[in-house]
DNA sequence: GTAGGGTTAG
């Protein structure tokens, strides 16, 4: 019987000797990796258009699919388009690959429009279609509606939902921080048939990482292995990847071995993750490491662990290892893209070297790449630091001519940049400008304001700011009462510095060191040596010390100070 | 078992 089976086989794949022969294409291009993938596949598709008859669609979707997977939904639709010139049928199939790429486009309306299509053509929706939509809303932020779909769905009985179908109000539901509620439909779906796979369980043990419970993440990881539900790979990336983000190195290194134990094997993310999470540590030495056992695994750094490294690098301002990284890179035909070249044009302009990274900057153009937010908010923070407050204006306008819409980060380096050049109310005129209230009730922005104003000699525009701050309600922060207390203090309003240092504990914000270093230094500025002693005194006892600034103020006091005085002895005892 | 789901850089 089998035997019958298989001759008739190959007496089919004689007859229509394209059919074995595409499919081994597809089945090879499927396994493939590399650049020239979709070019392939393109051509593949090509020839089997071409070919009569043409191959079964079952044939066309599987290729569709590889150009799917590579993100290239553009081109997927492109292709969906030339089979229906050509005379070929859609399926059910053909329109859900069509949705899908619709809402990977941003175009979830188009999806549902489709949606209507079918029924028209007499292709029923199937399960996949209407879990499809449900990620498109949630792909476009519109959780609230996707889970509305979803109730629909189970209340009108049009479908059984499955893993997939879960898995993706699951997502939707933490994307928009609802993890509790994720939780409760996981646990829904334990009581229930179609219980939660390894898939369900990530995406909440992910999302209660993010939401800072990485040990709720621990726990309930444990719960689904008793289950006997198995994590695999993303399940211990996302547990190494929330145990880096707070601190918690070593037990993400264990976290590895563990994995290995159980026989899943790291792949180049995982190990990114720790690359990532060591650079941005400030120990590059154990990023390289983590790259090296990578390597010993015979998994090959991508471009996002070059990158890792060159921030890491260009963070502890040694550029030259990051160039040394970029060549490496390149030699491996690994191919920069514009996250890589934003660290070392960051990296430059944080030490000064303005004329390399503009260079940098026009190179990349050159390249064909372009710039991005990032981009243009390091260069405009170079500038800016060089002095070059005309440059960095112009570079502004050509921004917002190129409709780069600036973020907080831009507003937050113009703001401190203008201000630092004597620009505060060009700053504040910028301040004023701005329409979004996110940006308006900005804390960070006030304070770089109120410093600014300050320090371009007009602490009575800095007060006002203040008011202004409380008035609309918003919380000062630390950062916001030491600038006012250092305000106060300039003016020599004693008062009212120390009546903001008592308001601010009321209100719940300790002073940190940096409060204290800066009352400290403004009082010995202003020769108030008893009331400097007094806080000095607090906080040495709050396990605060006085930085190197408040050092060189406090030094050259010794020989004024009588010899039995609690100020020479402080100091005494700190020098000591 | 051709379509739909989870981690990942500045």
């Amino acid at each position: 019987m089998k035997c019958t089976r298989r001759i008739g086989l190959r007496y089919y794949s004689t007859a229509s000797p394209s059919t074995s022969h595409f499919n081994q294409r597809i089945t090879s291009l499927k396994n493939a990796s590399g650049p020239t993938k979709v070019n392939d596949a393109l051509q593949l598709f090509d020839e089997m258009l071409q070919r009569q008859p043409p191959p079964s669609i079952f044939q066309f979707t599987q290729l569709i699919s590889v150009i799917v997977k590579k993100k290239q939904y553009s081109t997927a639709l492109i292709l969906l388009e030339q089979m229906k010139l050509m005379g070929i049928p859609s399926n059910i199939y053909t329109i859900n690959i069509s949705i899908n790429c619709h809402c990977r486009l941003n175009q979830v309306a188009y999806g549902f429009a489709l949606l209507a299509t079918t029924f028209k053509q007499g292709h029923p929706p199937s399960l996949a279609t209407y879990t499809t939509l449900i990620h498109g809303l949630v792909l476009a932020d519109r959780v609230f509606e996707a889970v509305e779909l979803f109730k629909k769905l189970l209340r009108e009985k049009v479908c059984e939902p499955n893993q997939v179908m879960y898995g993706s109000v699951i997502n939707g539901l933490c994307k928009v921080g609802h993890t509790r509620k994720a939780l409760e439909l996981l646990r829904f779906m334990e009581s229930g048939s179609c219980k939660p796979g390894v898939e369900q369980y990530s995406v909440v043990i992910d999302s209660l990482c993010k939401d800072k419970m990485v040990d709720h993440a621990l726990e309930l990881f444990a719960k689904m292995t008793e289950k006997g539900v198995l994590a695999d790979v993303i399940t211990y990336s996302s547990l190494i990847h929330g145990l880096c983000n707070f601190g918690r190195e070593t037990e993400a290194a264990k976290m590895l071995r563990d994995m290995e134990e159980e026989g899943v094997s790291p792949s180049v993310d995982t190990f990114n993750i720790l690359v990532n999470a060591f650079c941005k540590q400030g120990s590059v030495k154990d990023a390289e490491l983590a790259v090296q056992a990578m390597v010993r695994r015979g998994l090959n750094p991508d471009v996002i662990t070059y990158s890792a490294l060159i921030d890491g690098y260009c963070l502890r301002g040694e550029i030259d290892k990051a160039e040394e990284v970029l060549d490496g890179m390149v030699k491996r035909d690994i191919v920069p893209n514009i996250i890589t070249y934003n660290s070392l044009i960051n990296g430059y302009c944080k030490k000064k070297q303005i004329d390399k990274a503009r260079h940098l900057f026009q190179e990349i153009q050159d390249k064909g790449l372009i710039p991005d937010v990032v981009t243009y908010s390091s260069m405009l923070q170079g500038l800016y630091g060089s002095g070059n407050p005309a440059a960095a204006r112009e570079l502004f306008n050509e921004m917002q001519a190129k409709g780069l819409a600036p973020n907080i980060c831009t507003y937050r380096i113009l703001l401190h940049g203008m201000c630092k050049n004597s620009q505060s109310p060009d700053a504040l005129a910028l301040f004023r400008s701005l329409e979004s209230k996110e940006l308006m009730e900005d804390v960070g922005l006030y304070n770089i304001l109120i410093d600014g104003c300050s320090k371009c000699g007009k602490p009575n525009e800095a007060m006002d700011l203040f008011d202004e701050l409380c008035l609309k309600g918003l919380k000062p922060n630390v950062r916001t009462y030491t600038v006012m207390i250092s305000v106060y203090c300039g003016e020599g309003l004693l008062g009212k510095c120390k009546e903001l240092l008592r308001k601010m504990e009321e209100n719940g914000c300790l002073p940190n060191s940096m409060t204290y270093n800066v009352l400290v230094r403004e009082l010995l500025k202003k020769n108030e040596c008893q009331e400097a002693e007094i806080y000095l005194e607090e906080m040495i006892n709050r396990g605060f010390m006085p930085d190197h600034a408040t050092f060189e103020n406090l030094l050259p006091r010794i020989p004024n100070v009588g010899k039995d005085s609690r100020l020479r002895t402080i100091i005494l005892k700190l020098t000591s």
